[in-house]
DNA sequence: ATGAAAGCGCTAACAC
DNA sequence: GTGTTAGCGCTTTCAT
């Protein structure tokens, strides 16, 4: 453990008052290193940018001493010289009923790991959605603080993805335009995922099988609506009248909606929902109506957060992990300005299945 | 929506091979600004830097000119000139069981927001614990990326901590260094948090609180139990064998504990937990045997998840954005070199009560 | 295969 | 209050 000493040796680098401390330890530079091998600082650069050109005989010498100084090359002045930032912006939406809140972190610790396998650093932003959210992104294009925005939960007429655009800031989505747009963008394919839970309660013997999502025109519920009504249809299963939406995504929603659906004449005794949270209410009446869930009834949620782990629930699951390195991907070629090819991915969600 | 040109033009700009440009839409420098404005390069810095020293009239057609450009100083040139990086790196650490995932989540946008106000950025890493981390930590501290780490979830004896230490790279922690160490911290009280959970309890007419954790010797579970026994002898409520602990942190391990509390002679009628997933294993055993949670039996968790609000579970909640502010100024005070004063700080947590 | 020179965009220090 | 000079640490270009 470090005492006083130490202490204030550690505040003095970090104000770069160097001026005042002994030569030997300032920070190395490309010429400490050169001096210290006995070549030139492009000789240094070499070695570690492309390391192929130099006498193996040299390049040992030159790491050696890059090794013995700790030298890293200045990523200011590495990036002023290349004119090419290395950053990459995001930020976590704020998921106000947050049982997705995990999923997003998820996202952004898998793209941070992809991101820095390229070489890319991921930076991150606290903005509120809109004029201020794209005002940040765009100021730090400009500051050459990074080359590109991964934009998350576009939603159908996104002024974000209009005005970043305009400013010419490349762009990458996690989640389709729903309006037609030409960015590059990755989406987990929800109605797959649905379409599996769906079968699976068919397998097991449910006829009357229903979908509870949020609002009618919310591209995300309605293609996963879209993905229970196919494969309905598929079954040849009846889905007329058996689809209901209600928003807020929250339990109360979810079970408000299964009483609905319980409370007809031809109630239905599986439940597809969009969300672990609706899911959630749907099983808290199902119990309180005496009803077996994963006997009786099946009840299948969205998102696979832990919360449906922890209670057992059937959920389908978003591969975060491959999402995020997707992302990455695009992001890359974004940059690169790889044109054509690859524009955007479709992730396959798979059900998890559990008791209910 | 821009068509095939616009792409063109903006993968251009990030390949940085202006040269191709025509010269009016090159990124504008500060000579271009001072250019437009009739004055001196340093004028425009000091425009923007500080516009006291200008004269209103200089400064209003410099930040003109600055306007009309949307200029913004090229970070890296700053960064390189300045001698200090301005971000801060930190992860989000995985959590296996990630019922708590969203609170990092939470954490770090909340800290993000924080720096952004007093100018620092975030930078995020994916970095497994251990050696790799603070390799690469020190690695962007030495490239002169980050002029701080803010350190997750300290351990007792922490190699991390002794090894950014070693290397003089500047911490902040969330979290107490459980083993004695001088390093800036804050941290949730959460033996506060836990005893006002107690009181509760004791004023809804019970009388035998058991308290439930983890493993023993870990520094946060320890805390809490504190937080419940000083509660007890205050109230003159027993405590003597009404603690029980088990591993991992899961539902099952929760459900385990409960049913051996229950099981004996003088059974608990209270549980305060030290997370909200080993609650939710109480109120399942407590629900299968019949039981009412909230009218015959208190359960209270912590952390106020998600799944908790969902459940109705109450739960003693981390003040998350306030400790991410605390650490934002600790980081601050950290990077300026202000020592001594508020080297640390405990944000108190607090009971949110809901049905349980 | 290695070295020398130039300059990226900015700001600290100093002159006027 | 404003302009001039110098140089941060690196990499690109050209010369050797």
């Amino acid at each position: 453990m470090l005492g006083a000493a130490g202490s204030v040796c550690l505040t003095r680098v970090v104000e770069g008052s160097l001026a005042a401390r002994s030569g030997s330890d300032r920070r190395p530079t490309v010429d400490t290193v050169a001096a210290l091998a006995g070549v030139s600082r492009q000789t240094v650069s070499n070695a570690l940018r492309s390391p192929s050109l130099l006498a193996p005989d040299t390049l040992r010498r030159v790491l050696a001493a890059v090794d013995q100084l700790g030298y890293r090359p200045h990523s200011g002045a590495r990036a002023l010289r290349r004119q090419i930032p290395t950053d990459v912006v995001c930020r976590i939406p704020h998921v106000e009923d947050a049982v997705n809140a995990s999923l997003y972190g998820a996202f952004v610790t898998g793209l941070a790991a992809a991101l820095s396998a390229v070489g890319i650093g991921l930076r991150l932003v606290d903005a509120d959605w809109g004029e201020h959210e794209v005002a940040r992104y765009i100021d730090l294009y400009r500051r050459s603080e990074i080359s590109a925005v991964v934009l998350s939960d576009p939603q159908a007429h996104d002024d974000r993805l209009t005005a970043l655009r305009a400013a010419a800031v490349p762009v990458v989505l996690y989640g389709r335009p729903w309006a037609g747009s030409d960015v590059r963008w990755v989406d987990v394919d929800g109605a797959a995922g649905v379409a599996e839970a769906v079968r699976w309660c068919a397998e097991r013997g449910h006829r009357r099988i229903a979908y509870l999502g949020w609002h009618e025109d919310d591209g995300v519920s309605r293609d996963r609506e879209c993905g229970w009504r196919s494969a309905l249809e598929e079954l040849d299963l009846p889905w007329d009248g058996l689809a209901a939406h209600g928003l807020p995504d929250s339990v109360a929603t979810g079970a408000g909606l299964a009483a609905m659906m319980l409370d007809r004449a031809a109630a239905s005794t599986a439940f597809v929902c969009a969300t672990d949270v609706l899911a959630l209410g749907v099983l808290s009446v199902v119990r309180e109506r005496g009803l077996r869930p994963g006997v009786d009834y099946a009840v299948i949620g969205f998102d696979d957060t832990p919360t449906a782990a922890a209670l057992g629930l059937s959920s389908v699951r978003q591969p975060i992990r491959r999402v995020a390195e997707s992302v990455a991907d695009l992001v890359t070629a974004e940059i690169a300005g790889d044109d054509g090819e690859h524009r955007n991915r479709l992730i396959p969600a798979s059900l998890v299945r559990r008791l209910t």
